[in-house]
DNA sequence: CATGAATGAGTGTTCATTCAT
DNA sequence: TATGAATGAACACTCATTCAT
């Protein structure tokens, strides 16, 4: 829609643009193709004809299929406390676990779960990512724990293992993801008892 | 000619065998290949090569790849009580949270977790396999509520909202599982956390 | 001429031959492509191109283009007593020298200043069939000397450095075929000089 | 920016100068990568790099691979009655023959056999370059031709067919030039045998 | 049932070269 | 003069699949 890419106008040959734009346009291609098909059958023509320019540009920004892969999981992960288990702890101290559970399973859109998927399925190629990630991700847990404890001591949550274990007890979230990339829509009906389910205990050892 | 094949048997050639067999043989090998590879990463050659037969013999009994995976996917989740989330409600009322706990977790192995991932990965190449998948799974989840119920009548176990809704209950087991896909070893401390705070919020929840 | 290769008629596909047929079939046209181009520039489509086959064909009875490469010339230099500096020393006694330099001289037909061309532009890729193809040179110039000194024994040639070193007199045969590969057809004067030379020294110093 | 460039110096960005050093610049770089790997497997990128500058700016300085190959073959054939095959006559007369088989071996340096091995795998593409040198080729041998046959006159050299044709009495050079381009260091043992044999028969044919 | 031979369509990647600045 | 960005054409090689036997 807003992007001109495709093959509209055979015209304008040869423009010349700022690497961080070509490699832009190079990432947001191959996001499509990669979460698409998963790292194997994605196409390095594709992402090339997607990002409208030719092959062998691709390569001048790329050093090849696997530095790009990289690249990408890099920068998706490097943005997404949000994309994916984004369990932001908002400030209000009544209604927390309904705001927290609306936001957190509104986080699960058929995009993120895209990159989930992909992320599953293709982490082993890219371990350096990974571990990265997987520090970030231990600094933010605790900082959500904090959160979680200080509104505790607040006297606006209860105690107890789920106080305790904040990312426990958004585990059910995963569970709703995965059931969604196996299922696809078919997965609601399992999808919504889970989410109504987890409102209720959540509220049960939360609420003080 | 110039490639060389089959590295374990050089004699037998043309050994004639009953097509069962030979589906067993091929949907052994291609376990194997795609839990390893995934789908477009497998290789047709590489799975007759495993399976000890030449390629062309693969195609006598399989139509192509795509009917291949499929006929993989649907054996695997025929026999796979075991295999994914098995649930299994044994029947002794003494310690039941901590067998439950422990045989499920003890379910994660490589291969299990291998398999799911696959599932993740490529479940939207069969949609009809994951549909009777689901039908199946639904009626084996509402065996497995029916004997919480009866353990929850008998008083064995609490009611609540965990009781009602024992699939949420074991959620964690699915944020665990993916954790491993994701992080491999490195995975491990956050799971033990995971199965304690498990442990003990079943306990919590559920001892009478 | 003989051979429908080219592209003459494009029905009668999937010609199904017997691997040995293939693989001439396809050194013939490697031989060609080879000698006219050298290893880097050959390329497998018109190696392919020339056999009339398909490119997926080749690799079905070639690894790769070096294994093909080693292949050739293997073969090239197992049939290569005459191809290079064949120095067949024939039995009549009288007009010896003359009949050597004759059939040497005409050993150096363009075929083989193409091979030996190629030998010496390639021979690094192929450290292995050099080594086996010295070896078995070192023989044959064994023979080529012992034939030699029989004829000296006999009386039919005069001893000396040169007929010590059978080899050593020939020497000049490798500087004509190198000024023919270096200037064509503009070194003929060059080659008339030394062949007559060559002629002289060997009537001066061999005959008896 | 995907690929490195420039194993050197990362500073100095832009610097201007004067078109024939610049042009030595990527001579220079051109001679190391062509001798090493031939016409085609060369590479202008690395070229450039090795020149320290651009690839567009090569293109600046030379019209396309070709012309620079020619122009590279064209100053190497310049300076060289040492490169290849230098029979410079020195002008003592004892010992003559041992000074002049000992100067002339020790030119077959690996660099003197690399450009031989260029020049006799890729002549062919530079007909233009090959005929000026013959010609040049031709002078210096006449010239070389009378300080013999001075020397005969003088009395400090023997006359007879080898000293009437002194290119002929150093053809063993081409020889064991070859010997050494196709076996490497294999070639030693007779490469040595030569040189004795050849030194026997010039002390032969040409002391008086 | 079983296979070796064969292929068209594709893969990722590199090349020599050109354009815009 | 000098360069980074850009490209069409080619590269070696692999794939899933089919045919002839």
């Amino acid at each position: 829609m807003g992007n001109e890419n495709q093959s509209a106008q055979p015209t304008a040959k040869r423009t010349r643009l700022a690497p961080e734009v070509r490699r832009k346009q190079i990432l947001d291609a191959a996001l499509v193709e990669f979460s698409n098909l998963g790292f194997s059958a994605a196409s390095m023509s594709r992402i090339a004809d997607r990002a409208g320019m030719s092959k062998a540009n691709v390569y001048v920004h790329f050093k090849n299929k696997d530095d790009m892969f990289e690249t990408l999981l890099q920068s998706l992960l490097a943005h997404s406390d949000n994309n994916w288990a984004e369990l932001q702890t908002a400030s209000c101290p009544v209604d927390f676990v309904d705001r927290l559970v609306d936001s957190t399973y509104a986080a699960l859109t058929p995009e993120a779960l895209a990159i989930m998927r992909l992320l599953i399925a293709e982490a082993h190629r890219v371990p350096a990512v990974m571990e990265k990630w997987r520090v970030a991700n231990q600094v933010a847990q605790r900082e959500r724990q904090a959160g979680i404890n200080r509104l505790v001591d607040a006297g606006a949550l209860k105690g107890g293992p789920l106080a305790n274990h904040i990312e426990f007890a958004m585990a059910p979230l995963v569970y709703v993801a995965v059931a969604r990339m196996i299922m696809g829509d078919a997965a609601e009906p399992d999808v919504d008892a889970m989410k109504a389910t987890h409102r209720k205990v959540l509220h049960l050892l939360l609420d003080p």
